[in-house]
DNA sequence: CGGTTATAGATACCATGTATCAATAAGGTG
DNA sequence: CACCTTATTGATACATGGTATCTATAACCG
């Protein structure tokens, strides 16, 4: 999760210009630390910053996914809800969904996965290029408080 | 991929009935190997059976997919585009899509998937509970004569 | 064969995301 | 600082995936 001032200048760097939604919708997606739905974060927007338009927070969700800012994590969910966008780090990680509260964490492991990409890879003489992986389980703290938040889970 | 009969015998044994357009439907699904859209699924069924609503499509898609006989994949396409079906079996697996010719392959790997989980249990104090995967590569016809078909790929 | 009820088709609807287009404002230049 | 170019904005219309609803139909059970 870098700063808001790091991506700011990143932007700057690669030729964008650094417009008031366009900082705005950053700041708001860089306070999130769960997954969170374009409708999510469209609904706060209009409600603290209500001249941004819709495709403007569109549009920098996009720019932001491009840069790698910001990823889309895929859930299960009916209709057009299949989408969340989480702010993460640049780095190559996966995701670890917490069924209960939602919350997020990042992991990287990549020995484990080499392993079993070298097998398939064995066994199938395909050449695997590239992978999706999320885990989803239960966070510790939600084991323990068994009854606070319910969020509509993956898988 | 299970015939069409057993299907059909497990439909009835689950107390559906065995309809026209649900027996039109499935049997359409099963020919696939490859993912489909519903797009394209709705378009070949209009044009072999037009009195079948998209809706109809859309409902037998949805029950395939809780009876396990289909599964929704996901891509990272833009719009809604981001879903694809595909008829498989019921065992737990994944699948390795070839980037070119979109060939599907299941595999079972969970030895080192486990170990993964494991692992990242160990280090995060998570409970995992189930996984998302997906390997995207090259089949091996594909690696040999690399200009034939296209697919707007994964990842 | 007849009755019950799941299912079909039609249609309207909702949500996510994109294309378009005129108006605006960022940032470089003099 | 004023000016110019051009990326970006907001508004609107649109495309698409999928669902809700509602009446008519047709499976299955007796």
């Amino acid at each position: 999760m870098p700063g808001v001032e790091a991506v700011l200048e990143r932007l700057n760097h690669e030729g964008y210009r650094l417009t008031g939604p366009r900082r705005f919708v950053l700041e708001e997606v860089l306070k999130r630390t769960s997954p969170f739905t374009s409708a999510e974060l469209w609904d706060t927007i209009q409600q603290s910053a209500p001249t941004i338009g819709r495709a403007t927070v569109f549009r920098t969700l996009d720019l932001l996914t491009r840069l790698g800012v910001v990823q889309r994590i895929h859930r299960d969910a009916e209709a057009g809800r299949c989408h969340a966008y989480l702010a993460c780090d640049e780095h190559h990680h996966h995701h670890l969904i917490c069924n209960s509260c939602g919350k997020v964490t990042d992991f990287h492991e990549d020995r484990a996965l080499e392993a079993l990409v070298r097998e398939v890879e064995r066994r199938t003489s395909f050449q695997v290029e590239g992978h999706r992986l999320e885990l989803v389980g239960t966070c510790p703290a939600c084991r323990d408080n068994s009854h606070e938040q319910t969020y509509t889970g993956n898988q």
